[in-house]
DNA sequence: TCAGCATGTGGTACGCGTACCATATGCATG
DNA sequence: CATGCATATGGTACGCGTACCACATGCTGA
């Protein structure tokens, strides 16, 4: 494989006089330029960006590390994420955590042995361990979806107590009033902001929240069955039910099948997170939409800016809106609405 | 950043000694080895991969270039490579080509200036060329999902023709005789194959297959939507039709509900790929299903082994079997079954 | 006793592109 | 005419880990 000096050799300049053309960077006379262009491309010349990022420290990759590629919401986010940074010369290497610390140790040495630029990082845990952990290296980083403790970082995340209170609204405005929650894990702060939020329509609707219908368990299809299986036993059984994501509702909704209750007119369910347009061929869903696409460039372009300039101290919160989509699995209880849960 | 010279330093020893503990290679004593460790620890030292990917020529990096991650099944083909490379301690960058040539030349170019170990190619063409470009910079390639012309290659593929077949054995024992078939565009293998698989179901059958109801298009939602609308005002009208793609499927069925169409009472559909369990809340459609975890994870695995021993010559093309899940899309012609839509 | 091997450690140079410094010419400016 | 700048090109060393070779010791087996 040709190196800068073959070029330059068959070239007849220096080495670093081919340098120049290639990065486009100090004065070339244009028959040199020709020179050296033609001899690259006779010689079937590729950079070694190995050497390059050595000399200057810079790999031109990001990484995204996040929870699991195969939720939809997370592929888009992805997207959005590679989009931004190929447009800027940027390759992006993608670490499945699972939710799992230890998993996500793992990756962040590997990444920091990689020198990447720049780390878009869902945390796992929200203590701030791996977010310093990266930075004491170096490597910029920005926070997505999550909060975590420990120092100011930059936090790109979709309005989890807006979205969650839109969603409550609706249902306290169909005359709901025994309305289970279903979320995350509670050591996610996520998991905390959606019910805080769905707790302050309460507060507006000037109703007491009954904290026994609040279930922590995590992001996935079977702890949303199982969450659902539990609530629904209960006496009196829940006209609604709020689910904290995608996978969450569809857990329930399983269950919902599995005990025969049809919805809406059995129970009603909102969902945060939108499953995209694509999978759905009627879509019947309640949600508020994150703007997951936009969500990863966003953070791409907070990113990218810091590598830019890494001076820049200022840290931001950015919190992009979500958008209450209403459906046709929620409907309003039947008149006259049915006593309180929980009596005040 | 703490180099390898300065835990040598201070550890008191060389820095080929240090290299040798920290790589487990070649003979060093438990006690230098324990001065070493500590050492490094104590200088938080992060080994720099750049160098020695430069010096040993080896990135531990694989790229996946597909077309679209934003598509379920890709989306678990990749977890399945992701899974399989980083138990090798290999990272991947992922590329999304959106089927567009230019796109994928971009990144190939890209991929060759990182000097990756080895790509994960989902071709946007069937000519050989992005194959043989990065075979000729000497970078192992194992091809997915499609065939390419121009020499042998490593190809891990669903059984197209067989799981073709295999839902037109479904919907002609159930009696239908006029079944439009949507597929991709006509320049990829995928598109051919699942049409010749469905017409050799027809021949079987000792039935006359109709070219005139196949359609060519993308593998997206609008192309499915827009083949369906122009198939679904033929007359006679079709009774069933074969979606090549859960994309075009999508789009099927909202044509479907656009005519005011049920399924399957007026229109039966069996679709190539399912949707992953996860997003259905109610599979109903019939279905041949890809291994897709399975096809990433064994195409890691052909792609790490050529890595590991590039002198292996004898390529493989290997075809993991798609296997038909019947649900209830398809629906029996009522007896008597219909003229046929084409006289023989 | 000595070749031969396992064990343990070090020196030097290299992989390849570029940061930094140096040099040289031509031309404008004062 | 001297100074200063834009233009154009080259030399050397470096970024950091390791391939390759060399060397030293202790032990085994013939």
């Amino acid at each position: 494989m040709a190196t800068i000096r073959d070029v330059a050799k068959l070239a007849g300049v220096a080495p670093i006089t081919v340098s120049r053309v290639l990065n486009k960077s100090g004065y070339v006379s244009p028959e040199t330029q020709l020179r050296v262009e033609t001899a690259a491309a006779e010689l079937n010349y590729v950079p070694n960006m190995l050497a390059h990022s050595l000399r200057s420290n810079r790999t031109q990759t990001l990484a995204l590390v996040l929870t699991d590629i195969t939720n939809p919401f997370w592929t888009t986010v992805a997207r959005g994420v590679e989009d931004e940074a190929n447009a800027h010369g940027f390759n992006v290497i993608f670490c499945n955590t699972d939710e799992n610390p230890a998993k996500q140790d793992q990756y962040i040495s590997m990444l920091l042995r990689r020198r990447v630029d720049g780390v878009l990082l869902v945390p796992a845990t929200s203590d701030g361990a791996a977010v310093s952990a990266l930075r004491t290296q170096g490597v910029q980083v920005v926070v997505l979806d999550r909060r975590v403790d420990g120092g100011p970082v930059d936090v790109v995340r979709g309005g989890s107590e807006a979205g969650a209170q839109a969603l409550a609204d609706h249902l306290l405005d169909l005359g709901h009033r025994c309305i289970a929650v279903l979320t995350g894990p509670s050591e996610l702060s996520v998991s905390h902001e959606r019910v805080a939020g769905f707790k302050a329509a309460y507060v507006q609707h000037r109703l007491q929240f009954d904290d026994a219908l609040v279930r922590y368990g995590a992001f996935t299809v079977e702890s949303g069955y199982a969450m659902a299986m539990e609530v629904l036993t209960l006496t009196p059984q829940p006209t609604a039910i709020f689910a904290a994501n995608n996978f969450i509702a569809i857990g329930a909704l399983r269950a919902f099948r599995r005990m025969g209750l049809r919805t809406p007119e059995d129970v009603s369910i909102v969902v945060f997170d939108d499953l995209p347009d694509t999978f759905a061929t009627a879509p019947f869903l309640t949600v508020v939409a994150q703007p997951a696409y936009l969500l990863g460039k966003t953070a791409t372009e907070i990113l990218l800016a810091r590598i830019a300039s890494p001076a820049t101290s200022h840290t931001q919160e950015i919190t992009l809106p979500a958008s209450l989509i209403i459906r046709t699995s929620t409907i309003a209880t039947a008149p006259p609405p049915p006593p309180p849960c929980l009596t005040v």
